[in-house]
RNA sequence: GGUGGGGUUCCCGAGCGGUCAAAGGGAACAGACUGUAAAUCUGUCGGCGAUGCCUUCGGAGGUUCGAAUCCUCCCCCCACCA
């Protein structure tokens, strides 16, 4: 089996890494167990996510051990790596509620059970420490020379804002929290994002300071899409993991409007499909490549939300914008279904309206703002002027015109479309 | 605490008494072209059933026929000094 540092630099997860060879050499032979933390400042991890948690799940199927650690006790500091202004602080509250929702949405990527992967939070020790006797232990080992010339703290030493010195210490922190994991669960690894590289470093020579120990450390790459954005935000914000703020099937939709050029580069990080039908895959043109993107699409909305909602993405998808056949030569691995569109009902959004208000006809453009395809009134007309607006398929060309009755279906609903890509499913209330 | 510079519509940023719902750019949205992609071109981009009316230019007052623009007080941000 190929050493996880090949795989994980072949699939582009690295960006750098403390001791390149003798970290071959600990995979080949030894059960490694390695950590990354994750920030606790929302309820749900998004897509910007996505590669620590690929990386802790590689590691895993490679046979080592990952620990996700929660930074309930970090999370009450705020990390100013990179960051151009203060973040602010999360109560005690926020941050357990914060840590439940991670917690589970990182179930699905990684087994938990029977210890084959830890969920810790680093709150456990932190909140305890004393600061005498962590001063005298740990802090006699930090430079503050050293400290603040590194790059992540340079943008704040520079700014106009400053760094407060709750977050000039998240870095000793964090270096102690490797420190402790080493010391708990022989911990010897530590990945995170490229922004990490500093405090990721100062874990590592804490550990060999005060341990004696060697200690390892990878960073990611930053993703961004090829058109330059960061990866993962939308103009509807961030892309979540947790299905009560990004459906399963907005998710497929996320993955599906990825930028040509990203789709090789995102099937290598995203999906654990094989590498070298990724590599025929990316360099397929037209149709072909949209089918690998949709396959990416499918393995991606799989790991995060189970094969059922991503069956049921995939044929709501189909059902609205038409499905071909996938071509089996296209990602052979992946156990999408290669026929084309199924029955079941889509995963569009859905709207009621009372019958009441259908029996007399309502302007299409009420209609449009009140389920919420159009902003306001005004932006509704717009729409409807613009040709952007259907019903039932069918464009509508006066923003009066009634909807009424007439136009249910039989299913007593209708189906309401805003330019190509945005559904509302229109469903009579129920007294 | 002192001195100076600022706060404009989603963001950046022009406007400095009427012609301002406010230039320009970005983002966004729609249309054409397509492959649910990118690029490009076109249109839109405060609200209101609407050739007009209402609400916006940090907040509250004031001057004026008329204020984003002038004055007063207040709040916030920044720079330099302490």
């Amino acid at each position: 089996m190929a050493n996880l540092v090949d795989t994980l630099r072949e699939r582009g997860f690295i960006e750098q890494a403390t001791h390149d060879e003798e970290l071959r050499e600990l995979f080949d032979t030894q059960r490694v167990t390695g950590y990354i933390g994750f920030d606790p400042t929302a309820s749900s991890l998004h897509i910007g996510s996505l590669v620590p948690i690929m990386a802790l799940a590689h590691l895993q199927r490679a046979g080592h051990r990952p620990i996700a650690l929660v930074g309930g006790g970090t999370g009450m500091v705020g990390d100013p790596s990179g960051k151009t202004e203060m973040r602010k602080l999360l109560s005690l509250e926020e941050i357990e509620q914060n840590v439940a929702g991670i917690k589970q949405q990182l179930s699905h990527f990684l087994d938990f059970s029977g210890g084959r992967a830890l969920l810790l939070n680093n709150a456990e020790w932190l909140t305890s420490l004393a600061y005498i006797p962590f001063l005298r232990e740990i802090g006699r080992h930090f430079s503050v020379n050293r400290m603040i010339k590194a790059e992540s703290y340079k943008m704040r030493l520079d700014s106009e804002e400053g760094l407060s010195f709750i977050e000039f210490n998240y870095q000793v922190l964090q270096a102690y929290d490797f420190l402790e994991l080493l010391r708990r669960h022989d911990c010897r690894l530590q990945m995170g994002g490229s922004d990490q590289w500093g405090n990721i470093v100062a874990g590592v020579e804490l550990i060999r300071r005060a341990a004696q120990q060697t200690a390892f450390g990878i960073t990611f790459p930053l993703i961004t899409t090829s058109s330059g954005q960061k990866m993962g935000k939308t103009a509807k914000g961030a892309v979540w993991l947790d299905p009560a703020r990004t459906s399963a099937y907005e998710y497929y939709q996320f993955w599906i409007n990825t930028d040509d050029r990203d789709v090789g580069r995102f099937l290598s990080l995203f999906t654990f499909l094989p590498l070298e039908e990724i590599r025929s895959a990316a360099r397929m043109q037209g149709a072909a490549l949209n089918a690998a993107k949709r396959i990416l699409a499918f393995e991606a909305t799989r790991l995060a939300h189970g094969r059922e909602q991503a069956l049921l993405a995939l044929q709501g998808a189909q059902r609205l914008f038409g499905g071909r056949e996938l071509p089996q030569e296209v990602l052979p691995s992946s156990d999408i279904p290669r026929r084309g569109p199924g029955e079941e009902a889509a995963g569009v959004p859905v709207a009621f309206v009372s019958r009441e208000k259908l029996q007399q006809g309502i302007p299409a453009f009420r209609l449009f703002q009140e389920v919420g395809l159009a902003a306001s009134g005004a932006a509704a007309r717009r729409l409807i002027d613009q040709g952007g607006a259907y019903v039932n398929g069918e464009r509508i060309d006066g923003y009066d015109r009634l909807v009424t009755a007439a136009d249910l279906d039989a299913e007593e609903g209708l189906m309401l479309r805003c330019g190509k890509k945005t559904y509302r499913r229109i469903r009579v209330e129920k007294k």
